[in-house]
DNA sequence: TATTGTTATACTCTATAACTATA
DNA sequence: TATAGTTATAGAGTATAACAATA
């Protein structure tokens, strides 16, 4: 666990790059299984912890506002989320997840067999180990957040 | 980092998701200074290791076989891949990354500032941990390599 | 004037099904 | 029969530009 090898930047970037290739990969399988593409449910996501408006939505989601219209539609068209006007702006709708929406992306999340089994490997303190790595890598860009 | 704050599966898995959209963003945003596709710089990145038929592409990139169609069809046409015969399958078509193609997606990786900015602020020991750990938890589905 | 969300447009990615040429 | 690659098709994601309503 303190050796060298493996190290060099190319080496972590290709790592980087087939973890979270197998993690996306696995994350758009569970949604598909629900009948979601990964940007719906990645959507979802977001509105699990909360209202958001359309902009904000495509600021996180890091993608053009006018791509938001469609996604959030076709959600919409599914009843899992609702859109809502903003009592302070009446320019902006704020964006809810339903109790159906709540529900797709809970058992999304618990269907991503592959991750859970990958982290499962880990003990307690790696996992800590893991989450603190990974935070001080790409949680603390400048003006990114 | 041996506390076990934000270790347990949730937290991480968002810690995870959250890593993948910086990595992902950088990494498409890197392809499109290029006028690349992520899709089509993920496939100059693994011919970068050497030729690949079709199938083996679609399967690498976990999309079907027939979307590496147009997906070659485009990088072939900017002169960045060659689709050259099977010497021993006359079905096949070997994808062979061109000089330029070589180029271009070394350019590409030399331009993932903000990924190779967060490595930078682990030492050596921590790189060595981050990639043990990753390895551990993604490179070693039963069935996935 | 600037901003929010939408529409229109064009291109790319994606899967499914059907086709061809091989094997 | 089965496989490799392509084509046709349709749905979804994506960015750009232009627009109406609102700030």
């Amino acid at each position: 666990m303190t050796g060298t090898r493996g190290a060099d930047t190319a080496q972590l970037m290709e790592m980087l790059s087939a973890s979270l290739a197998a993690y996306y990969g696995d994350f758009t399988a569970a949604a598909a299984s629900e009948n979601l593409t990964a940007s719906q449910a990645k959507t979802l996501n977001v509105l699990r912890r909360g209202p958001a408006a359309m902009r904000v939505l495509a600021a996180i989601l890091t993608c053009d506002a006018s791509n938001m219209t469609g996604i959030v539609d076709r959600l919409e068209k599914r009843g899992l989320v609702q859109r809502e006007p903003s009592p302070t702006d009446r320019r902006v709708k704020n964006v809810v997840i339903t109790t159906e929406g709540e529900r797709v992306i809970d058992v999304i999340r618990g269907k991503m067999h592959t991750t859970r089994a990958g982290l499962d490997r880990l003990d307690d303190e790696e996992r800590s180990t893991l989450y603190a790595l990974l935070e001080r890598a790409f949680m603390q860009q400048p003006a990114t957040a």
